[in-house]
DNA sequence: GAGTGGTCTAGACCACGCA
DNA sequence: GCGTGGTCTAGACCACTCG
């Protein structure tokens, strides 16, 4: 048993309520025989989940599932994409603009040579068909040697994971809040001047290479961000 | 040779930009050797910096220092109050309201009994003498027993790590934007339906216990908030 | 192929909470 | 005092990068 599977089960587990009766996880010494894990694999597992705020552990207690206020909201780790944050609701985009170009003045924020070729994405993104933010991302093109409009009008991050095969690795996020200019009020239906939360991410490969850098306008009414954080 | 000891030592020296010209740390069993340390402890101690965004390892090639822009920023990760986080800025607070009372519709938020009793500070939070953010909080008085002006006007998380003893555990954070209205404008020098940067804070001790909530909100020109975020 | 970090084993003792 | 999670030892083998 492997301790990312084991977290795999657990964290189904914990989603399903199965232990929200008791509060806590079974013990350590428990969920070893229970999968026939070595406690190596046990805490490693658990680390995982905490890391995640999904389990505390308070030492000669046990380790306590946590109730959180995550509905509806974006979890601010993991840029897994909007795509997978609303089970239940229909994300899409819609697509202004793609182009290739060279990355010029952005070869700074992208780590790069001036010259090299990226692509550049600007969308719309619709929560149940509603405007909710404004994207505008670019993406290294020799990390990502091809995107079309129609991969663009999809999730560009289950792209990049799943059909080219690279493997991330972390992202810096800046968060601030700015007033809307007309043209991004008019994209989200609100007024030039309203609030907007705006999040710069810059995403990096596991090997440490940056690949891809957005800036995304939140509509404030709609967008709330959740974040966990340890104390320790 | 403990594991936390080894990560302030090395923390030191990656911000002393010990390892900026290699931009890797040595290996791990370099590490234990200049360390007389155990790999566990190496281990534990890297894992800890990697969390905390400072260092990103890559399997068969070394542990690499990282770059970011967090200057300036608030980090959204680790409330360790604002105090610590402008080093060679002068932080203060301007208290607004200090008093003690039930919690009343607040218990909700606090998961407390309705007659539990609070203290409920409102500051205004300067930064180099400019007003930076306007703060509501409220502390379970049954954890932090004693609040007074003096305490208020300074760190209060300081005092009650340092003085109170209490060990904090973990914090959920809620992030978004909303507009001023003209009693929080005026103390911040902004207008109203300008934009905030609106931040909830609730956090736990390390027993899991919640013991202070907090909203803040942010003069949205001065503060910017900063993330690391895992994308595995 | 040599060297890197990642996973894993099978133990031991320590620190803390709770009754 | 017992059971909990936290730290630690001393190894082994695996997966990956890079020259």
């Amino acid at each position: 048993m492997k301790y990312r599977e084991l977290a795999k089960i657990l964290k189904v587990e914990i989603d399903k309520g199965k232990y929200r009766d008791a509060g806590k996880l079974p013990t350590e010494p428990e969920l070893m025989e229970q999968f026939g894990a070595t406690r190596y694999c046990v805490r490693n597992a658990i680390a995982l989940l905490a890391e995640l705020g999904d389990v505390y552990p308070v030492q000669g207690s046990g380790m306590f599932v946590r109730e959180n206020r995550r509905e509806g909201c974006l979890n601010i780790n993991g840029t897994r994409g909007m795509t997978s944050e609303f089970p239940g609701h229909s994300v899409s985009s819609k697509l202004i603009k793609l182009e290739q170009r060279e990355a010029g003045a952005d070869s700074v924020r992208l780590k790069c040579a001036a010259d090299a070729k990226v692509y550049s994405v600007s969308r719309l993104r619709l929560l149940d068909d509603e405007p909710f933010a404004i994207e505008y991302a670019l993406y290294l093109k020799e990390f990502v040697p091809y995107l079309s409009e129609e991969i663009a009008s999809g999730s560009i991050y289950a792209y990049i994971r799943e059909d080219l095969g690279l493997s991330t690795g972390f992202a810096d996020k800046l968060i601030y809040a700015r007033e809307l200019d007309h043209g991004q009020a008019d994209l989200l239906g609100l007024s030039a001047g309203d609030p907007a939360l705006v999040v710069e991410d810059d995403a990096y490969l596991a090997s440490g290479r940056m690949f891809n850098a957005g800036t995304v306008y939140y509509h404030y009414k709609k967008a709330t961000f959740f974040n966990f954080a340890d104390l320790k």
